[in-house]
DNA sequence: ACGTGTGATACCGTTCGCAG
DNA sequence: CTGCGAACGGTATCACACGT
């Protein structure tokens, strides 16, 4: 039996690696037979099918996988967090001067901050509340909040603590520090119990929008952008965090049902046909009797939908190399790399649907009789053979007997499928 | 992490062309 | 008309991509 077996193997195996080398010349891409990878893909003959990586040809569908969508995407969503955000600090300018503080109303000024030292120290002693410095060279401010006035502006005051590490970045120290405290003019804007200073502080920043303030809302990093070396740090702590199981129990209840973002939610046509391209195993190329390239396909499965079949079929098409319908034939593979589709859009094109209603409205015919006469000049195809067989007026099994042999019968030759000279 | 969606496959009953 | 077998259709299942 071996003995029997063997040219056939060596035949099928020659098919495939003819095709395989074809293929990984022209694509530089990873190609699977059937019988070597397991699970999905079982078609045994001489399919190739390519990973999710495949790399299609490039007039295959002009929707790229990288595109920069997610980004916008992603985008979209920051600032949706941010909305409260937006409309508060939109009017923050980047000129400096264009700020409110001529329009407040303080409890006490202090022209000088510097000079008035002493006093600010006495009579804001024990003091909670917001307060506000403004820089009488260039006209910023600074609006702040403390439930200890007094300690704060000493603080202020202080350049030994405004020149500590931990304060150095802020844009009111090194202003301080810039133009000296006696530049500054310190106002006391209200006195507040400490339960309300970050609601009274982001009202007097909403209002003033101080140029020296980096957080928009008090006691809030609402705001606050990350510089990237920030960003680099917590990147990099984040990457080995592992959840406790409490957590990923909140995580889960935060988005299940209906409070999943995504719930009741549905694909835009551009994703879908991401996820198509990216699922999809191969594209199907789709010719006519003629062996004329019509349309690709990016999957099997959307050609299935499309033609009301299903995978089973469209497989057995591809690997069989049969005509379906009686009018096409789906590879997965091009017969000539140089063709170009006829159709070069299948999503959203006149001749594509009409194609596909071809296709839907022959889904009666099995299989197509092809009649020639003795020169090989084509004379008509009739939808089976009982047709050809009312028509001709020749017996249906005398006609499927010459169309399997390919030989002639009283002046006519059947085919199954289109001779091409 | 979950919801949505798709691809591929297996499986099985139904449909339908075909042959006798 | 009937039985056969290919084609078809529907669904369950798994895996996983994408979106939030």
């Amino acid at each position: 039996m071996n003995h029997l077996v063997l040219p056939l193997k060596i035949a099928i195996c020659w098919k495939l690696l003819t095709i395989i080398l074809l293929g990984y010349i022209i694509y530089s891409v990873k190609m699977y037979n059937f019988e070597q990878s397991a699970g999905n893909q079982r078609i045994k003959k001489i399919i190739l099918v390519g990973t999710s990586e495949t790399t299609r040809d490039p007039r295959t569908i002009n929707t790229g996988r990288y595109s920069p969508w997610n980004q916008n995407l992603l985008k979209q969503s920051y600032n949706h967090n941010f909305i409260f955000n937006k409309n508060t600090i939109r009017f923050y300018s980047t000129s400096n001067v264009e700020n409110n503080t001529k329009d407040l109303h303080p409890l006490k000024t202090y022209e000088n901050f510097k000079e008035n030292r002493l006093a600010i120290l006495k009579e804001q002693k024990d003091k909670s509340g917001v307060y506000c410095l403004i820089n009488r060279i260039n006209g910023n401010a600074y609006v702040g909040s403390s439930i200890h006035l007094a300690s704060r502006m000493r603080n202020y005051l202080n350049n030994t603590f405004l020149k500590s590490k931990q304060n150095i970045n802020m844009p009111i120290v090194k202003a301080l520090l810039k133009y000296n405290q006696e530049s500054f003019t310190l106002l006391i804007l209200e006195y507040v119990e400490p339960d309300y200073l970050t609601i009274r502080e982001t009202y007097y920043i909403t209002y003033v929008m101080p140029h020296y303030n980096v957080l928009k809302q008090g006691y809030s990093s609402l705001g606050y952008k990350h510089t990237e070396e920030t960003k680099e740090l917590l990147s990099e702590l984040a990457k080995n965090r592992t959840h406790s199981e409490e957590t990923k129990g909140l995580i889960a209840r935060a988005l299940t049902g209906e409070n999943n973002p995504f719930y009741n939610k549905s694909h835009s046509i551009e994703s879908k046909v991401r996820m198509i391209e990216a699922k999809s195993a191969y594209p199907v190329y789709v010719y006519n009797s003629y062996k004329k390239l019509l349309v690709i396909f990016p999957s099997v499965s959307t050609l299935a939908k499309l033609i009301q079949s299903n995978n089973s079929t469209i497989i057995d098409v591809i690997k069989e190399q049969t005509i379906f319908r009686g009018e096409w034939y789906f590879t997965n593979l091009p017969y000539d790399i140089n063709n170009t589709p006829i159709i070069s859009n299948w999503t959203s094109s006149k001749e594509c649907e009409q194609l596909i209603l071809n296709i839907n409205n022959s889904s009666h015919i099995r299989k197509a009789v092809f009649v020639y006469d003795n020169n090989k000049n084509f004379l008509c195809k009739y939808e089976g053979v009982t047709k050809a067989q009312d028509a001709l007026n020749i017996n249906h099994s005398t006609i499927k007997k010459h169309a399997k042999l390919g030989s002639a019968y009283n002046g006519y030759i059947f085919s199954y499928e289109r001779l091409i000279k």
